[in-house]
DNA sequence: GCCAACGTTGGC
DNA sequence: GCCAACGTTGGC
């Protein structure tokens, strides 16, 4: 099985944080509107690990860790017509978004800068640091999450 | 605000 | 299927 255990995912914290996260506890995935990240997210398992990242901050960098307790669930947001992830051309019988829920684990103590990440991996390690990636979820390989929560858990 | 790197749309 | 035009993400 070469199947990813681990992963990646973004948001902006003044939509969604990790301190919104911990106060829910647990929250469905919702509103991604990207095939890519779509397709990653109906790969993953319960119980995969998922690290929390916030984007278009300052500074970005990965702040908590996550992990999946239910997969493949219908996206609510893409039948809600006042919601800006409202998708018309998606119907009940076919849906076209689906998402997992997600439970919060840990916020660390100290934010892992994407200016860090950059310095302590190369690009072909992480999606996240190639060059114009846009993708809010990508899979992360195990022997890099390890390095990313060995550096992550210290001090 | 700029721009790289895609993704999406729609005419043909 | 091609491709031009346009939209989006997100770091800087």
């Amino acid at each position: 099985m070469t199947e990813p255990n681990y992963w990646l995912m973004k948001s902006e914290p003044n939509v969604y944080s990790i301190a919104n996260l911990q106060a829910e506890v647990e929250t469905l995935w919702d509103g991604i509107r990207n095939y890519q990240a779509r397709n990653y997210m109906r790969l993953m398992n319960i119980n995969d690990e998922v690290f929390f990242y916030h984007s278009n901050c300052k500074p970005p960098g990965i702040v908590g860790l996550m992990k999946v307790v239910e997969v493949n669930l219908v996206d609510p947001t893409q039948f809600d017509q006042k919601s800006k992830y409202h998708d018309p051309k998606s119907t009940k019988n076919n849906p076209r978004w689906d998402c997992p829920r997600l439970k919060y684990l840990k916020t660390y103590k100290k934010i892992l800068s994407l200016q860090e990440i950059s310095s302590l991996f190369k690009p072909e390690e992480l999606v996240l640091i190639r060059k114009g990636n846009r993708l809010s979820v990508m899979p992360i390989l195990a022997n890099i999450a390890e390095r990313l929560k060995c550096i992550l858990e210290k001090e």
